[in-house]
RNA sequence: GCCGGGGUCGCCUAGCCUGGUAGGGCGCCGGCCUGCUAAGCCGGUGGGGACACCCCCGCGCGGGUUCAAAUCCCGCCCCCGGCGCCA
């Protein structure tokens, strides 16, 4: 039973009480689990004694003469009907017990910043030299030095044109027009260099992620729904997943969905933590309460490649392994020479399953903001609980929950939207990132230096 | 999709026909013995509640029959083999 949640509603609900409140989510919630979960013990109990009562008269039974055997069988069927009144109580508690619990957010990291909204998230790192279109020079500064780190920049006195724009307009590489209306809006036709770019990136990250000793995988990309459910909160179903019609199959979001269950049920030995994985995958998303949120281009979509990192540790590993996984999407991103901060993600905005969130996010020259490109979770024993994976230590016999952890390494789209502002040039050519060039080489028609918007014949 | 075989405490396996407290081997943990190791012996080795004794639940999952289900019945999942279909 040592998962840290339910431990702290048996021995100290006030920690809960806190973490709840810095998540800005109602507090009464621990209130009534810890009295369900009273009420539980005190029924089952009840229960058992009942239980173990009719267990000794069906163990004398076939011992007895006809006579005696039908007077103690009509004594066993009475005591039966008590213990399924009460075991169908002791049933609805253990549900709505349940039902809280599982409803119940990770605890709050201590050294996450607590506020309501993005607005509290706490840069901590900044990494290149961001273009500044003059016009964004205040609000640039706003985002650095304003909120306590300084950041290397260049004015520029160019607008460069919008991600979206570049895509449609200028290199004419894209159609999220005609995507709309074969499929729906949040949908994209990409075209020649732009595939290879995608190609290229996620090779890139592969290549990087298993020279680093990560284990390569394709998942599956469909999970059933018990497993989906091991993976993700409430709301992340409701705004994020699709579901197969007439299957109990749901599509993944990231492919940190397949590679939590990967060990679904299992006891993995101390000595092989941590497992390192790097998967690859398509991504499927509702954005089902995005409204109309970047509806232009290929930012927020649908569907996306993304290569995800992925974690199982120890427990007393885990803070160590997260700072492991931001510093390989951030390497990532240094190789890619795209300019951006790390932030230590608002206590509100963490996500139920994360007791600590690391967004890394770009700088885009042309909207003039940084945008989130990484997202980096340390999970705790949120998921291994519902998903039943823990750690074997042999001295002692130890059994426990053990830690799971996600990141981004690249998403392909979102990532070929940094390149389209970042690496443009006045004239509109859009330049390679050098460390893309050996990924594209291979293929006789990929780019290779740069991207040429397509003339006007 | 159809037909047949199977799923037992980490691994292997007995029990199922003929319902009556789940047994053995291996591995692992702890102890005893021993100059050390090995062997040998003893105990432990699934989840939960009280945690001192103890008790309940557990034989792929979910129902049913019964005083009593690993065992009988129904539905589902997965694995193996054959047939069909297929990139």
């Amino acid at each position: 039973m040592p998962w840290s949640i339910l431990e702290y509603l048996r021995k100290n609900p006030e920690i809960l009480r806190e973490s709840l409140k810095k998540r800005f989510m109602d507090v009464s919630l621990v209130d009534k689990a810890v009295s369900l979960d009273v009420e539980w013990r005190r029924l089952l109990t009840e229960v058992n004694n009942l239980r173990h009562k009719h267990n000794l008269i069906s163990q004398q039974i076939p011992k007895l003469s006809d006579e005696e055997r039908r007077i103690k069988i009509e004594e066993a069927k009475e005591l039966l009907k008590t213990i399924e009144s009460l075991e169908k109580r002791l049933d609805e508690v253990e549900k709505a017990r349940d039902e809280i619990l599982l409803s119940l957010p990770n605890l709050v990291h201590p050294s996450v910043p607590v506020g309501p909204d993005e607005s509290y998230n706490i840069p901590v790192r900044v990494w290149g030299k961001a273009k500044v279109y003059h016009e964004f020079l205040n609000d640039f500064l706003k985002y650095t030095e304003g909120q306590g780190v300084k950041m290397d920049y260049e004015v520029i006195n160019w607008r460069p044109v919008g991600h979206a724009d570049m895509l449609e307009n200028v290199l004419k590489l894209g159609n999220t027009l005609k995507a709309a209306e074969v499929a729906s809006s949040r949908f994209y036709y990409l075209f020649d260099d732009i595939v290879w770019l995608d190609i290229a990136l996620l090779l890139y990250a592969i290549d990087y992620l298993t020279s680093k000793g990560f284990k390569l995988v394709l998942p599956p990309y469909m999970l059933r729904h018990q497993f989906m459910a091991g993976v993700i909160d409430l709301n992340t179903f409701k705004d994020a997943i699709y579901k197969i019609e007439g299957e109990d199959l749901y599509l993944i979001a990231t492919a940190e969905h397949s590679l939590a269950a990967l060990h679904a049920g299992e006891d993995i030995p101390e000595e092989d933590l941590p497992l390192l994985y790097v998967g690859v995958s398509p991504c499927f998303r509702r954005e089902a309460g995005a409204g109309s949120r970047d509806i232009k281009g290929i930012f927020r979509v649908h569907q996306f490649h993304k290569v995800e990192q992925f974690a199982y540790t120890l427990p007393e590993q885990s803070w160590e392994v997260f700072e492991m996984l931001i510093s390989n999407a951030e390497e990532l991103f240094r190789g890619l020479g795209l300019p951006y901060r790390v932030v230590n993600v608002a206590s509100a905005e963490l996500g139920s399953p994360a007791a600590k969130k690391y967004d890394l996010e770009v700088w885009y020259p042309a909207q003039g903001r940084f945008r989130e490109l990484v997202s980096c979770s340390n999970c705790t024993d949120w998921q291994s609980y519902r998903l039943r994976i823990r750690y074997l230590r042999r001295k002692g016999n130890v059994r426990d929950y053990l830690h799971t952890l996600n990141s981004t390494a690249i998403a392909s789209t979102r990532t070929i939207t940094a390149i389209l502002e970042n690496y443009q040039t006045p004239d509109g050519v859009v330049e390679v990132p050098k460390t893309l060039r050996k990924y594209l080489e291979v293929f006789s028609r990929a780019p290779k230096d740069y991207i040429h918007p397509v003339r006007k014949g």
